[in-house]
DNA sequence: AATGAATGAGTATTCATTCAT
DNA sequence: AATGAATGAATACTCATTCAT
């Protein structure tokens, strides 16, 4: 029933699904569907904040293995984790993202928003304390690198392009590229 | 009254905006709305399309002054006409966002959409050509450029950052730096 | 259960209660409550015909104890029987008033009205006949006197005055002159 | 709409009264009923407000002629003013006896309650003080005379009496006697 | 005997759209 | 050209009732 939901609200936003088309989507009739969820809103809430609970796993579970390991190697584990997320939980992805901002979000919901991105502005701190990464804000760094990964998943649902390894790699190495300490011309 | 429905349609979506509340954005009675304008589809195709032809004249009027201009100095024209764009149009900009893939926008308002970033991809092509951008899938270059770019206006609307020159600046030297080619080693 | 539902029918009325309120006001669970009753409408006619059994019951018990007592102390019988029927069963009291023209109630429930006025209008005749009261159809004699008593209840329930001794005696006065023949004047 | 909405609530109450069936009976559709309404509340409100105004009127021409008539003649006055209304408007005075304690009511339709009784009151309270009236509590006398109305009114609904002169005529002087002031006896 | 999930018709209210004025 | 009343299908949600467990 949240999947059901999960889809609709991904496909035709927060407004465009109704309460039937999302019973019918269930299997259930309008008024079971009503013993299972207290109204569209807590629906949609709930929807919303396993989605980011999915997102927050995919992070969490892209830490390195070794905390020794390089910035480099850190950016890369992080980069295909979220990679990973957007391939094998597009709806939630995309729910996400159409969905962040929506009025019938609650307290809870929008709190979360924050807790998410913390993984990666802990490398970004890291990095930018080392002088491995760009002398830039560090929200700078940040929205440079989640927006490649947005509009990149993005483009693959337009169709514009396949989100297959070779895509992802290539973009990896650009949102790389963009906050890397440039190397120091050589004297 | 297409300036009502921009704002409201932005800021509410297109199912969560109503004919009355278009109405009353617009001064005008839901009968004289009517006189104007075909139905809520039409009204909605009609706002995407002027909005996407500010962002195309904006993206135009960027072509630099010199066609024999680096393409560094093509790049900077091109960034700051959009960060120009973002901040004297935002809700055009929310609007294009918002709206890029509902299911009520007929198939000219899509067609639009491909046009719409030619101008860079064709600076693109261009800088990939005489080698002078990374060597990696022109799309994959066009994402980083453009989700790095919403990334930094999404943020600024959502509250994290202020959309100033100086972060549009460091956004647009982390930018470059996605899609520059490397400097070769030093031998 | 009857017990429940004839605070909540006599609070909220027929229409204002559902089945949901009920069951969890008896303690049951909504399909166990279907166990014991057929619906909703044989439900409040089981209530409506308690209800009048309840009133019955306390109309006979006042008849009073010598048959060949005053007229004055059948009424003074009557009029603290039903007094103290409105105290002790002001649910029920405040149920049959609120319900006694109901669409939903069946032919028997409705038969019970005529039947329950029976003790009073047998008193009243046999009043009027030996002269006793006064010279004014009876129905006009038996509206008056239970108009007062539900005139006075109703007033007590809005919280006009309080239901106790001196009130019902004071008002059990006024009834009584109301229907008592007038002295002769004397001459 | 207001005049069909009265007869439904008389007929059926606040909760027994559906937004079709009203629409219906105002000859409407049910879009158009809110065009003119707020809402089923407000519109129950209303409606109480104009009953109890109607009311309000009546009793407020009732007021003898020449301000030094009986108070005989006044409670006359008052009372075939009341009889008239009771004939003139049955539906206003069935829906003020069955909504008086609605839920629904608003606290501005529940004020209007204490004013309209305060003609009657007035009355009873210059025969209190001028010794002509029975030596019992105000509220008393009031509600003997008011549950006499009502009763007979009731009764005359319910197929039990015809509401004709002959009838109110019986019961005015059954309501006086109830709290005229006793002859004295006889020295 | 009791439960509570399931149902689909019903609730009040709002919608996009039309049309007489 | 403009209005806003009228419409009935749609909305989110609740109801009385049934039935598998």
């Amino acid at each position: 029933m949240l999947d059901a939901a999960l889809t609709l609200f991904a496909e035709r936003g927060f407004h465009g699904t109704s309460i039937p088309e999302l019973a019918a989507a269930s299997g259930l009739a309008v008024g079971s569907l009503y013993r299972h969820i207290e109204g569209k809103e807590q629906l949609v809430n709930e929807v919303y904040r396993r989605a980011k609970s999915l997102l927050a796993t995919a992070l969490v579970r892209a830490v390195p293995p070794s905390p020794t390991a390089t910035l480099r190697a850190q950016f890369h584990a992080l980069w295909w984790a979220l990679v990973d997320f957007a391939r094998t939980e597009p709806r939630a992805f995309a729910f996400l993202e159409l969905h962040h901002h929506g009025a019938y979000l609650d307290a809870e919901s929008r709190a979360l928003e924050l807790r998410i991105l913390a993984p990666i502005a802990q490398v970004v701190e890291r990095g930018r304390a080392a002088g491995e990464l760009r002398a830039v804000s560090a929200p700078a760094l940040i929205v440079t690198v989640w927006g490649a990964l947005v509009g990149m998943v993005r483009a693959a649902r337009a169709g514009y392009l396949t989100l297959d390894d070779a895509v992802a790699g290539d973009v990896e190495e650009t949102a790389w590229a963009a906050i890397a300490a440039p190397r120091p011309p050589n004297v």
